[in-house]
RNA sequence: GCGGGCGUGAUGGAAUGGUAGACAUACCAGACUUAAAAUCUGUUGGGCCUUGUGCCCGUGUGGGUUCGAGUCCCACCGCCCGCACCA
C-alpha cells in the first residue's frame, strides 16, 4: 500500500506546476479574466498563521476560477517599508534595506512550499528603486493636478529625543524611548487633497454591492457627511467675529459659551501676548494626537476673557472659552456649548461652574438636567421650550431643519455640509520610505524633481542609530540642483507615509515591469480586482486610500475609468489568534511586559509556567497573534510536520473565514489524519477490481452530485467552513458505501477535485493514481446534474404553537390543502386537538407545519 | 470617549425568520493487539420521571415583535477591530 507522505508528494507536484507554467498570467482576450489578491505581508520577518490563513484562502478562490476557464491573475508582492526595519537597524547596527531584503528572502521560502498558485514573475517590494521610483512619478503627476499640497499639521514631539514621534510610539502620553511627555507641535507637511472626493467616496459606497455592509457604514461614518450651520458671534470687543458650525443650531437657546480650539487663531494670538495663557495652552497641548488621547483626555479650559453677543439676543453675552477638546480640523475650529443636549459639554460646564439650560424635553417628563445630558435620537420626537422659530412638539431632525431655514431667512447664517474626513497628511520625518520628489530652491521655491531623473533613491551610507531622520544629515544627499533655474538646491528629506505604497500596488500587479507607473493596455484588461481579501483591520484607511488614489491614477491618465472603485468584490477575514503568556512576576528594564513563546510554557497545578525559570505566567485568551506578544505559531514547523495541504485544510476548516480563528493542535492533527484517510481510501478503491459490481451505485453518485452542489456553493460564498464540513460528509458516505467500482472511482475522482482548491498536492496524487488526464490543476470543475439533485419526498415537522412534536413525509410536491389534510390527521395533532378545531394552520410548502391551538 | 463587529455543548463551530447543536475535536465505551500507539465502530447539551415515537429547560443578561427568534428590534454585560504617524 501507498502511504501519505506529504513531504515527497508536495514538492513533486510544486515542480510539476512550475514546469508547466500555470500559473503565469498572460493576457489573453478570448478568455474572461480574474484578478484575485490579497493584501500584500509586511516582510516582518517570519510568515505567520495569519498570512497563511489569507493566502489559503485567496488559493482556493484562484485555483477553483482557473478550474472553471477563467484567466486567472494572482500576484504577491511585500510592502516593504516602514518602521521596523529602522528599529532592527537602530537595535543591531544593520541597514533597514539589508534587513528588509533578507525578510523578504526567508518569508518567500517559507510561502513556496505551501503550493500557493501565484505568479512569482510580478513579484516586487515596494522599496525596490523600480516602484518607488514610479510612485514618485505619480506623487509629481499629483502635484501637476492639484491633488497634492502643502500646510501645517500637528504632530507627535519628543522634546528629549527632539523628534517626532508616531502614534505607536506613544504610550500613556509619553515618548517610547525617551520617557518624556510628548507635545503636539506643528510642522509644515504635504497633503493629498482626498477631501475634495468626499462625497464621490462617499455616494459610490452604494455601488460596492459585493463589499461588507459593515465596512461600508465605517467608512460611511468615516467621511462623516453631517448637515449644519454655520453663523458668527459678534465680539463685544469689535474684534472680528468668532465663526461657528454646529449640527444642532436648533439648541441655541441652550448655549452657555463659545468655544475654540487650542490651535484657533484667536488662540494663537492670545498666547503670544498673555504668559499666563500660554501656559494653559502649553498644558492643554500635552500629550498625543490620537483623537482617542484628545476625547479621553482630562477636559481642560481657559477663559480667554473675551464676550461675544448671542445673535438672537444682543443682551445676552457668552464668554469664549479655550477648550483642549475643540478640533481645528474640524468646521471651524471653533463651536457653541450647549450642555443641556451634550454630555461633553455638561462635563465641561460643571466643572468650570458654567450655566446649564434646557431646550427642549421629552414628551412625557419635563425633567431639568442633572448630570446626564439629554440626548435623545434625532428622530425622536421632543417638547421645545421657547423655540425661537416658533417649534412646540418635533424631532430633532425637524427642528434643525427649520433653525436653518430660520437662520438663512433672517440672513444671519447659512446652512452647510460638512465631512469629517480630513485630508491625507504623507510627509514622515523618517529614513526607510519613498522619498517626496521635489527640491526646494531659495528662488523658485518647492519644485518638483525632473521625472527622468527619478527615482531619487535612498543612500545606503547613513547612519541610523541616532534619533532624527538620517537624510537631513547626510552629509551630501540633500545637495542637488534646481530642476528649474539649474541653482544649488536642497532636496526635501521627508518621505512619504507608508500607506501611498499599499495605494496602488494592486494596479502595479497588471504591468510590474513597465517603464511607467501603469500601462494602460495591461490594466485596462486585468483591473479591477474581482476578489480582494484582507484583514479587518484595514476596513477604512487603507481601502479608503486606495479609493482615492484609484480616482487620482484616473484623472492622470494611469487607469481606466472603469477603475475608479478599485476593488469589485471584498472580503474581510478574521485574524488567527492564540493565547498570550506575559510573565506575572518581572518587567524588563523599561517596565514593560515580557512575554513568553507557547513552545516556552507549561501548565501544570491548574497554572500556567515558564519552563526554564518556573516562573508564573499570565494567560491573556485568544489574541491576535503578533510579534510584539510572541504568541506566534511558526507554520515551517506546521507544514515540516504535517505538510501544507493539512495547514491549508486545518486554517480553513474550523472557523468561518470573516471570524478569527484559535490556533490548537490538536485541530492540525485532526487535519492531518482526515488527509491520510482520504489517500487510504483512494488507494483501496485503485486496488479494487475494475468490474466488479455493488450496491447502492445510484445513491453514491446522488450524494456525489449533491456534495459537487453545495462545495461548489460554499466556496463561492466564501463558506469554506461549511464546503469542508460538508466534505467531511462526503467522504465517510464514500467509506461507508457498498458500490460497484466504477462508482467507487468516479466519486474519489471527484472528491479529489473537490478537495483540490484546498489540497492541491493530496488532489494531484489522487488525481494520477486514478488515472486521471493531465493535472488535476488544470482540469475543468465538476458540474452538478440536475437531475441527480431532484428528491422525490420530503419530511416536514409538525410543529403545535411553535414547539415540534411530530413529522410526516409527504410527495414535494403535493397540494398545500392535501398537505393540512394529512397535518390535521397526524397522531399528535388529534391528541392535542382533542376534538376541537386549531385556531390557525400554517404551512410552508417544503419547509414547516405548525398548528396553533 | 467615538464608530463598527462578535457572544450557540467540554472545545472549534452548523443552522435562506421554520426540527438548535451539521461537520470536527475532546471524552467515554467497544473491536483489533501480548500491550500501547495507530486504525475501525458506537455513545455524549442539561434536567425529570411514568424509559416514551415522553415531558421540561437551553444560543451572554433582561425585555419586545412574530403562528414561530440563535437569526429581527430595544436596553445592558463581556470581548474584538478601527480612531487618520503601526502595518
Amino acid at each position: 500500500m501507498d502511504r501519505f507522505t506529504p513531504s515527497v508528494t508536495e514538492p513533486k507536484w510544486q515542480k510539476a506546476w512550475d514546469e508547466a507554467n500555470v500559473f503565469l498570467a498572460k493576457r489573453d482576450e478570448t478568455k474572461p479574466k480574474y484578478y484575485v489578491l490579497e493584501m500584500f505581508p509586511y516582510p516582518s520577518g517570519k510568515l505567520h498563521m495569519g498570512h497563511v490563513r489569507n493566502y489559503t484562502m485567496g488559493d482556493v478562490i484562484a485555483r477553483y476560477k482557473m478550474s472553471t476557464g477563467h484567466n486567472v491573475l494572482h500576484p504577491m508582492g511585500f510592502d516593504a517599508f516602514g518602521m521596523p526595519a529602522e528599529n532592527a537597524a537602530m537595535a543591531s547596527g544593520g541597514h533597514p534595506k539589508d534587513w528588509t531584503y533578507a525578510n523578504i528572502d526567508t518569508m518567500v521560502e517559507q510561502m513556496k512550499p505551501l503550493g500557493l498558485s501565484l505568479d512569482w514573475s510580478r513579484m516586487f517590494a515596494t522599496c525596490d528603486p523600480d516602484y518607488y521610483g514610479q510612485q514618485q512619478a505619480l506623487f509629481i503627476d499629483f502635484l501637476e493636478k492639484g491633488l497634492v499640497y502643502r500646510k501645517n499639521a500637528v504632530v507627535n514631539w519628543d522634546p528629549v529625543d527632539m523628534t517626532v514621534l508616531a502614534n505607536e510610539q506613544v504610550i500613556d502620553g509619553k515618548g517610547w524611548r525617551s520617557g518624556a511627555d510628548v507635545e503636539r507641535r506643528e510642522l509644515t507637511q504635504w497633503f493629498f487633497k482626498i477631501s475634495d472626493f468626499s462625497e464621490d467616496l462617499l455616494e459610490a459606497l452604494n455601488s460596492l454591492d459585493n463589499w461588507p455592509a459593515k465596512v461600508r457604514l465605517m467608512q460611511e461614518n468615516w467621511i462623516g457627511r453631517s448637515r449644519g450651520l454655520e453663523f458668527s458671534f459678534e465680539r463685544t470687543d469689535g474684534a472680528d467675529p468668532i465663526t461657528v458650525y454646529t449640527t444642532r443650531p436648533d439648541t441655541l437657546m441652550g448655549a452657555s459659551f463659545v468655544g475654540i480650539s487650542p490651535d484657533h487663531p484667536i488662540s494663537k494670538a492670545l498666547e503670544a501676548e498673555n504668559p499666563d495663557l500660554a501656559a494653559k495652552i502649553a498644558e492643554m497641548r500635552k500629550g498625543g494626537t490620537t483623537e482617542e488621547a484628545l476625547e479621553k483626555a482630562e477636559k481642560l479650559g481657559v477663559d480667554t476673557g473675551i464676550r461675544v453677543k448671542h445673535p438672537l439676543n444682543p443682551d445676552w453675552e457668552l464668554p469664549v472659552w479655550i477648550a483642549n477638546f475643540i478640533l481645528m480640523d474640524y468646521g471651524t475650529g471653533a463651536i457653541f456649548a450647549c450642555p443641556a443636549h451634550d454630555q461633553r459639554d455638561l462635563d465641561f460646564c460643571r466643572k468650570y461652574d458654567l450655566p446649564v439650560i434646557d431646550t427642549f424635553f421629552a414628551l412625557d417628563a419635563e425633567k431639568p438636567v442633572g448630570k446626564e445630558a439629554f440626548v435623545p435620537p434625532k428622530t425622536e420626537k421632543v417638547k421645545w421650550v421657547n423655540h425661537f422659530a416658533g417649534l412646540d412638539v418635533a424631532t430633532g431632525q425637524e427642528a434643525v431643519g427649520a433653525t436653518i431655514d430660520y437662520a438663512e431667512a433672517q440672513g444671519w447664517g447659512k446652512g452647510v455640509t460638512n465631512y469629517r474626513l480630513r485630508d491625507w497628511g504623507l510627509s514622515r520625518q523618517r529614513f526607510w520610505g519613498c522619498p517626496i520628489p521635489v527640491v526646494h530652491c531659495e528662488s523658485c521655491g518647492v519644485v518638483p524633481e525632473k521625472k527622468e531623473n527619478l527615482p531619487i533613491e535612498l543612500p545606503y551610507d547613513v547612519d541610523i542609530s541616532i534619533p532624527g531622520n538620517p537624510l537631513g544629515r547626510h552629509p551630501t544627499w540633500r545637495n542637488t540642483s534646481c530642476p528649474k533655474c539649474g541653482a544649488d538646491a536642497l532636496r526635501e528629506t521627508d518621505t512619504m507615509d507608508t500607506f501611498v505604497d499599499s495605494s496602488w500596488y494592486f494596479a502595479r500587479f497588471t504591468a510590474p515591469h513597465a517603464k511607467t507607473p501603469t500601462d494602460l493596455a495591461e490594466a485596462s484588461y486585468w483591473m479591477n480586482v474581482d476578489q480582494y481579501i484582507g484583514g479587518i483591520e484595514h476596513a477604512i484607511l487603507h481601502l479608503l486610500y486606495s479609493r482615492f488614489f484609484a480616482r487620482a491614477m484616473q484623472i492622470c491618465g494611469h487607469l481606466p475609468e472603469k477603475s475608479i472603485e478599485p476593488f469589485d468584490a471584498l472580503f474581510t477575514q478574521g485574524m488567527v489568534t492564540h493565547a498570550i503568556y506575559k510573565n506575572a512576576e518581572r518587567t524588563d528594564e523599561h517596565g514593560r511586559a515580557i512575554y513568553h513563546y507557547p513552545a516556552e510554557v507549561e501548565e501544570r497545578d491548574g497554572g500556567t509556567f515558564v519552563i526554564e525559570t518556573g516562573e508564573k505566567v499570565e494567560v491573556i485568551p485568544s489574541a491576535k497573534m503578533s510579534k510584539s506578544k510572541n504568541n506566534v505559531v511558526d507554520p515551517l514547523n506546521i507544514i515540516e510536520n504535517y505538510g501544507a495541504d493539512t495547514a491549508r485544510w486545518f486554517v480553513l476548516s474550523d472557523s468561518p473565514p470573516e471570524r478569527d480563528v484559535e490556533w490548537t493542535t490538536s485541530g492540525a492533527e485532526a487535519a492531518y489524519k482526515h488527509l491520510g484517510r482520504v489517500w487510504t481510501l483512494c488507494d483501496r478503491i485503485g486496488a479494487m477490481d475494475p468490474s466488479e459490481t455493488g450496491q447502492g451505485d445510484e445513491d453514491l453518485l446522488r450524494e456525489m452530485h449533491k456534495a459537487i452542489r453545495d462545495v461548489t456553493l460554499g466556496i463561492e460564498s466564501f463558506g469554506f467552513n461549511a464546503a469542508i464540513a460538508r466534505l467531511y460528509a462526503f467522504t465517510n458516505t464514500l467509506a461507508k458505501s457498498k458500490a460497484g467500482a466504477a462508482a467507487k472511482k468516479e466519486a474519489i475522482k471527484v472528491l479529489a477535485q473537490l478537495m483540490s482548491p484546498m489540497t492541491p498536492h493530496l488532489s494531484e496524487e489522487i488525481w494520477a493514481h486514478q488515472g486521471g488526464e493531465g493535472l488535476i490543476t488544470q482540469a475543468p470543475w465538476p458540474v452538478a446534474d440536475e437531475a441527480m439533485l431532484v428528491e422525490s419526498t420530503v419530511t416536514l415537522p409538525i410543529q403545535i404553537n411553535g414547539k415540534r412534536r411530530s413529522e410526516i413525509t409527504v410527495a414535494k410536491d403535493l397540494a398545500k390543502e392535501e398537505v393540512e389534510k394529512l397535518a390535521l390527521a397526524d397522531d399528535a395533532v388529534v391528541k392535542a386537538l382533542a376534538g376541537g378545531q386549531p385556531k390557525k394552520l400554517i404551512v410552508v410548502p417544503g419547509r414547516i407545519i405548525n398548528v396553533v391551538i
